[in-house]
DNA sequence: GCCAACTCATAAAAATAAATTATGGAGTAA
DNA sequence: TTACTCCATAATTTATTTTTATGAGTTGGC
């Protein structure tokens, strides 16, 4: 049985008339007498009597027709969804950001997704780059926006913005004189740091050891950059904090100092991941869009 | 789209592996592969995403899966209606028979016909000749049961059995006495007869044409034999009658006598009529065997 | 009653489509 | 690296569908 027999059946019980269905199926006559003798011989039933100028359904075809298209609407379904899914803007996109970017991204991203792609909604889950990646990889996460490089077969990733590292100092701190602080400074103060399974403080980790021959740092580790923002302006050490994240908000906090640090600044790479496999790369390329369009305090787009 | 591809995908999802998938629906590897990429052109999007180990259905080509598992199985449904509608005894079969055999016959034939094919309502028309042939020809019938000849293109025939025609009389009635009367004597009674249509009414004013070089009795119309018998009880004239309506009854009503024709015994042929492009051959068959098991008082069946 | 028109079935040939085998590239686990 | 798994691709074969050509059986007009 194929879907081409069901549709002459159709079209033949709907004309009683071999010439007429077979036109209106676009095809000879004799190929819609062929298909209907063979769909009755695979069916072991006589579906249409045929009489001399009078095609008549059987009762048992009148049966078989009326679930023939009942079939024909289910299939002709199949070709809605595919056409409404046909849009790579339309349906869920699944988005997984890092617990340092999400915070200060989001409120800026979302509404300009919003506007740039009204028919995605988004689903939204912050994570450790390795849980994200994981997710990524086992098809819960469509995108990703995370510290670069990500090294994974089958994985792609795009770089979006640099975002240079900042110290963030008590008001009282004497360091606050200086324009800019050097990376070797930071084993002279308790750092506050994340907790492991953060990217970033493998970076500020990495950042010490570099400038210090493999030397660490006093490390004081808290949950989140905000906890951690509370406890320098309680005076309990310093920290290093991605730029978007203090740029504007420590202008207006009286407790706080924000000072860059000099060149070569230390710098975190923050790119779009997804699977080689995604197809839905118009998401993508609307998602970047958006992205660069945040324009986060102190980001420097890349391109 | 065809349901082949349907199938595909829907053991491709439920696989996730297009080596078993196109095990399970008996094809080699590649059929499966280029089969899906084939469907997946023709709907405009990709259902499954091709990760090395490992595939999964896109958000998308999960609804499509779903649908499409739908489909196959209103198309499953198709075949179960054939499969029941296979046997030519089930289902109901469209009977018309005659004014002046479906009295004495059809109490006879229904419970033979219920015992040979108990999944075969009976649908059952009662007419002219006439009228139920051309509801034979418009597929408002299926078989008949007149008396022949019938000839119509695309119609069939089969005799069951003769039937001799009698005299009724009045007990009264002066030939009585006699064995047997010959058709000659017709002309001398008001001969009681059906109205126009019924075709044993044509066959026996032919039957007195003959006899007497085309003389017409005295005729008296009445629009049914049951009325005929009870104005021939009331002495308003003599009848002809089929056997069957008679030779049991008239022995027990004290007030009518049936007597037979001398030779040669006119007889009208019973027969079976049907579309020859009626199908259900096995239903005729049964339908014969039952009406020859019905042993009408009279009647000398065929071969 | 004959002829033309019509309708459906059949056969042979052509065009498509579907399947198979063979092969290759990419990833993965030992 | 090496063998292995998995899917895609290509070439070929096989099946299926469709077409054109034709014929048999009816029908309806003249």
């Amino acid at each position: 049985m194929t879907l081409t027999e069901l549709r002459y059946i159709v079209s033949l019980a709907r004309e009683s008339h071999f010439g007429r269905a077979a036109e209106k199926c676009h095809v000879a006559q004799p190929t819609l007498s062929v298909a209907v003798k063979k769909l009755e011989d695979s069916l072991g039933i006589v579906l249409f009597e045929r009489n001399s100028g009078d095609i008549r359904l059987t009762t048992i075809g009148a049966q078989v027709v009326a679930q023939a298209e009942r079939v024909l609407s289910e299939a002709a379904r199949v070709s809605e969804i595919a056409a409404a899914g046909r849009d790579p803007l339309a349906g869920p996109l699944r988005l997984g950001v890092i617990y340092t970017i999400g915070p200060w991204l989001l409120p800026a991203l979302v509404p300009r997704l919003k506007q740039r792609a009204p028919k995605m909604p988004l689903i939204i889950a912050e994570g450790y780059t390795e849980v994200l990646v994981e997710k990524l990889k086992n098809f819960e996460l469509d995108v990703l926006v995370l510290a670069l490089p990500i090294n994974e077969p089958g994985i792609v990733t795009q770089p979006l913005y640099d975002e240079p590292f900042r110290l963030l100092l008590p008001v009282a701190h004497p360091w606050v004189k200086q324009k800019a602080l050097s990376t070797a400074q930071l084993l002279e103060e308790p750092l506050l740091m994340l907790g492991p399974g953060n990217c970033f403080r493998d970076q500020v980790l990495d950042l010490c050891a570099r400038a210090n021959h493999g030397q660490s740092p006093q490390v004081l580790e808290s949950s989140s950059l905000e906890t951690i923002r509370h406890m320098v302006a309680s005076g309990v050490g310093v920290t290093v904090m991605p730029a978007s994240s203090v740029d504007t908000l420590a202008k207006n906090d009286p407790l706080l100092r924000v000072r860059p640090f000099t060149e070569p600044t230390p710098t975190r790479r923050v790119g779009l991941v997804w699977r080689a496999s995604f197809p839905r790369h118009q998401a993508i390329d609307v998602m970047r869009a958006a992205l660069l369009d945040c324009q986060l305090p102190g980001t420097k787009p890349i391109r």
